[in-house]
RNA sequence: GCGAACGUGGUGAAGUGGUUAACACAUCUGGCUGUGAACCAGACAUUCGUGAGUUCGAUUCUCAUCGUUCGCCCCA
């Protein structure tokens, strides 16, 4: 039979690597839930409208790259391309702004899927982390969500962290630039790339983005959002900028970023990171502020702001940078039975081990040598070896070897897990 | 969506228009039927991503296809 594999874009996880994604998700879960951020799962199918009026139609993710299909009832849905939009849409329907204090502070986790030409760090089915801060629009809502992603990041190990940021300005400010841009492009737009001229019908925003070589000149002398920010949204920003400076965030302000997301608004920023081996994996991680996204969903006037990482460059970049070097899973215990009557005795001690002494045991199954049983006990990482024969069977009793001080001895069943917890912290202490 | 490179076992990889497809690591077996990282001897690719073509013959040449990687675009 021909091998069926998997699809192109996805990827198995499993192995290191699993525990690589284990480590990390929770990592990043339990430093969320110590600023307060409780966990939502939003389904991964949505109807296409929640994307299309959230993430907004001008944006590259929903003009070419959503999985989007009818279902057997007709429905038009979307696997999510990212989990903002659904989430808001969780809350409105839901109404989590009546019951809860605001800001609603939430994480999530999960696959995403974008229809994308597969690359390093980059696949259609992948997994994001993030958070949202919603329904509180002070600045210092701003503030701690970037510290949040700046702490996660550094938990890490990752040292050197680039935070870009930027302000795009309040809704009065962009609609400002907006029509200024209009006013600028629609004299030049004949003579500029196809995506320049669809861009400037959907939102002119996204003109400035293109990096056609032949656009540039006119792009570049177009207006610079920075006449257009409003005196509010400018001190907001400063104030941002102060704060991070007070909780030593090194950050760099770039006037470049746009973010491809309509929803944006005010605070934008991104994590960069570039492994010691050079890999560029792009933006590890990337949020902002959004005014309207709530209303565009049919809810109340609430702001919010969120980041979310890249699991699968983040993981790249900590394998790259040799950072998950002793997160490897370890076996406490591994019993080796002599014979076939020792199979059973094996058994009920494993279950003393496990249960009464809440040790992760593992049972050399196959009938081999004693001295390859040691070999396999050395590659699943065991701390101690339990070896069980004939002798031991009629004496109730076992050997357990510490595998790294090579030294063994013979206690019998009722003293075992008292011995074992012994024999475990003389280890701890060293 | 556009341009380019690559695709040999579990892994890292040599190699050639003709038949045993190197070598290394890993794994397994035995030497050693109750004590380990050593040593010795074996085993391990119905086959060189897949399909078609050229040829007496293709893993090696051509085309297509799939996949990965690189650049662009965009993003996490």
């Amino acid at each position: 039979m021909e091998i069926i594999k998997n699809v192109k874009g996805t990827h198995d996880i499993f192995a290191e690597e699993n525990d690589a994604y284990d480590y990390v998700e929770s990592l990043m879960k339990s430093i969320s839930e110590l600023y307060a951020f409780n966990g939502v799962r939003p389904p991964v199918l949505e109807y296409n409208s929640v994307f299309v009026r959230g993430v907004g139609e001008s944006s590259d993710i929903v003009r070419k790259e959503m999985y989007t299909f009818p279902d057997k009832g007709g429905r038009d849905l979307t696997l999510r391309p990212e989990f903002t939009a659904g989430i808001m849409r969780l809350v409105v329907q839901n109404k989590l702004y009546a019951t809860s204090e605001l800001p609603i502070k939430l994480y999530y986790c999960g696959p995403v899927f974008r229809y994308e030409r597969p690359q390093l760090g980059r696949y259609r089915q992948f997994n994001q982390f993030g958070v949202e801060s919603i329904g509180n629009n002070a600045p210092m809502n701003d503030v701690e969500v970037i510290v949040l992603a700046y702490t996660i990041l550094s938990s890490l190990g990752l040292e050197g962290v680039t935070l870009k940021i930027n302000t795009l300005g309040d809704e009065s400010s962009r609609d400002n630039y907006r029509n200024a841009l209009k006013k600028y492009f629609s004299s030049h737009i004949g003579n500029m790339c196809e995506d320049c001229k669809s861009r400037f019908e959907l939102n002119p925003l996204r003109i400035l983005d293109c990096k056609v070589p032949e656009d540039r000149p006119i792009i570049d002398h177009a207006p610079k959002i920075g006449d257009y920010i409003s005196i509010e949204s400018k001190q907001r920003f400063d104030t941002i900028l102060e704060a991070l400076e007070v909780l030593q965030i090194p950050y760099e302000i770039d006037e470049g970023l746009v973010r491809g997301l309509d929803y944006y608004s005010e605070t934008v920023f991104e994590f960069h990171y570039k492994s010691k081996k050079g890999a560029d994996y792009g933006a590890i991680g990337a949020g902002g502020h959004y005014g309207k996204l709530m209303q565009e969903l049919g809810g109340p006037e609430l702001p919010g702001v969120g980041f979310s990482f890249g699991i699968e460059r983040i993981v790249s970049v900590l394998k790259d940078d040799e950072l998950l070097e002793d997160i490897k899973k370890k076996v406490d215990v591994y019993i080796m039975p002599l014979g076939e009557e020792a199979n059973l005795y094996a058994q009920e001690i494993a279950v003393i081990l496990r249960n009464g002494g809440g040790y992760k045991t593992d049972i050399c199954f196959d009938k081999t040598k004693l001295g390859n049983m040691f070999k396999r006990a050395t590659n699943k990482n065991a701390k101690f070896a339990v070896i069980v024969g004939e002798e031991e069977i009629n004496t109730d009793s076992v050997i357990i070897k510490d595998l790294a001080k090579q030294e063994q001895i013979t206690v019998s069943i009722d003293e075992l897990v008292n011995k074992l917890d012994e024999l475990m912290d003389e280890g701890d202490e060293e």
